[in-house]
DNA sequence: GTCTATATTTGGATAGAC
DNA sequence: GTCTATCCAAATATAGAC
C-alpha cells in the first residue's frame, strides 16, 4: 500500500493553489460585491493570467461552488466549536448569535450561501451536501432540547435569517436588528412551551 | 394658466414609452433573474434598438431605480387595497399574507425591493422615499393596535421577511414557511402581550 | 502549469445622421 | 426620437506554444 501513504507533493501543490483563489475571491466578493467577481481580477490578485484559472477550475460557476462549500464548512466549523450551554435559552441564545454573527461578518458569502442572487448558479449536490449537513446540526441540537416538529426548527430558521436579511438590507454595518436577537430567542421558546399545552 | 391644463400629448407619449420599457424590463427580470438584465434584450422586446433607451432614461440604474419606485407603490397599494380587520390577530395576518404574497408573486421583484444584490445600485432618495413611505404605513397600523415600539415593529419585517426568504431559497414556489404565517403572528402577539406585563 | 494570443460574446454607453 | 455605427471595456473560455 504505497501509494496511499506517500505524499503526493504535485497534488498537495495543486490543493494550496486552489486555496489561494479561492482565497483571493473571498476577498475579491467582500470588496466588489458577490456578482463583481470576474476572473481577471481574480488571476491579477494572485499573479496568474486568466486562463491559468482554469487548469484549477473548469469554470467560474466551479469557485463559486467551491466558495459555497468552503463557506458551509467554515460555518459548521464554527458552530461546533460553539460551546453548548446545557440551559435552553442560553444555548439558543448561542446558536442564534453564532448563526447572526457568522452572516454579519461576511455578507457577501451569507449571500452566497442562503440566497439565489447568481444567475445559473446551483451547488453541486456535494456541496449542497455540506449545506444540509449543517441543518441536520441544528436538528440535533433542537432535538437535544426536546425540540422534535420540523415546522419549529423552519420557525427558527427564518426568524434569524429575518434578523440578518433586515440588518443587511436596511442597516449594513449597524446593530438595528442584531440587538433583537435575546428577544427573539424569548419569543420561540413561550412560543414553544405554550405549544407544548 | 393655460399651460397647467392643457394636454401635453408628447409628455403623455414619453411616459407611456417609459412605462411599457419598465413593464417589459420587469418580464425580463422574472426570466432571466435581476442581475441578468441587458440593454439589448429589453430594447428588442420593445422593438428598439439600445440606444435608443437613453432617451428615456439615462442609465441602466436609472432603470432599475424606476422599478424600485414602481414595486414598492405596487406594494402600498396592494396594502391600502387590502382591508384591514378590526380585530388584532386578524389584522396582522392579513398584513403578513399580503406582504409574503407580494414578495413570493415576483421574488425577483422582492430581490430588488428588499435585498441589496446589485453591485452599485442604490436607489435615489425620490425612490426610497417610497420605500419609506411603505414602512411608514406598517408603523400606522401598529400604533391604532396600541404597539407603538419600534423595536417590535423591527421584530416583526423581520420575521415576515425572513419567511419570504426561507421561502424563495429553500423551497421556491412550495409552501413549506408560508404556512407558518399564522404561528408567526400568533408568536408575535403573544410577545407583545407578554412584554406589556 | 503557465503563458500569449485570440475567439466569442456581451455588456453599457456615445456620436451623429436622419 | 430613433436609428446605424461604433466605441470601449469587460466577460468567459479555448488553442496551442513553451
Amino acid at each position: 500500500m504505497l501509494g496511499t501513504s506517500i505524499r503526493d507533493r504535485r497534488l498537495e501543490r495543486h490543493e494550496a493553489t486552489r486555496a489561494e483563489i479561492i482565497d483571493a475571491a473571498w476577498e475579491l466578493v467582500r470588496e466588489h460585491g458577490l456578482a463583481g467577481l470576474s476572473l481577471r481580477d481574480l488571476a491579477r490578485k494572485i499573479g496568474m493570467q486568466a486562463p491559468s484559472l482554469y487548469s484549477y477550475f473548469g469554470s467560474k460557476h466551479d469557485i463559486y461552488d467551491a466558495m459555497f462549500c468552503e463557506g458551509w464548512q467554515a460555518y459548521l466549523e464554527r458552530s461546533q466549536a460553539t460551546g453548548e450551554p446545557r440551559a435552553v435559552r442560553e444555548a439558543f441564545r448561542a446558536a442564534a448569535r453564532t448563526f447572526v454573527d457568522f452572516a454579519l461578518e461576511d455578507p457577501a458569502r451569507y449571500q452566497l450561501l442562503s440566497q439565489r442572487t447568481i444567475p445559473g448558479f446551483e451547488p453541486s449536490p456535494e456541496s449542497y451536501a455540506v449545506a444540509v449537513e449543517a441543518l441536520e446540526m441544528a436538528r440535533g441540537r433542537f432535538a437535544r432540547h426536546g425540540i422534535a416538529d420540523p415546522a419549529l426548527v423552519d420557525l427558527w430558521t427564518a426568524m434569524t435569517s429575518g434578523l440578518v436579511d433586515q440588518q443587511i438590507a436596511n442597516d449594513p454595518g449597524g446593530r438595528r436588528w442584531y440587538r433583537l436577537i435575546d428577544d427573539v430567542v424569548d419569543m420561540f421558546l413561550a412560543h414553544v412551551k405554550r405549544r407544548r399545552r
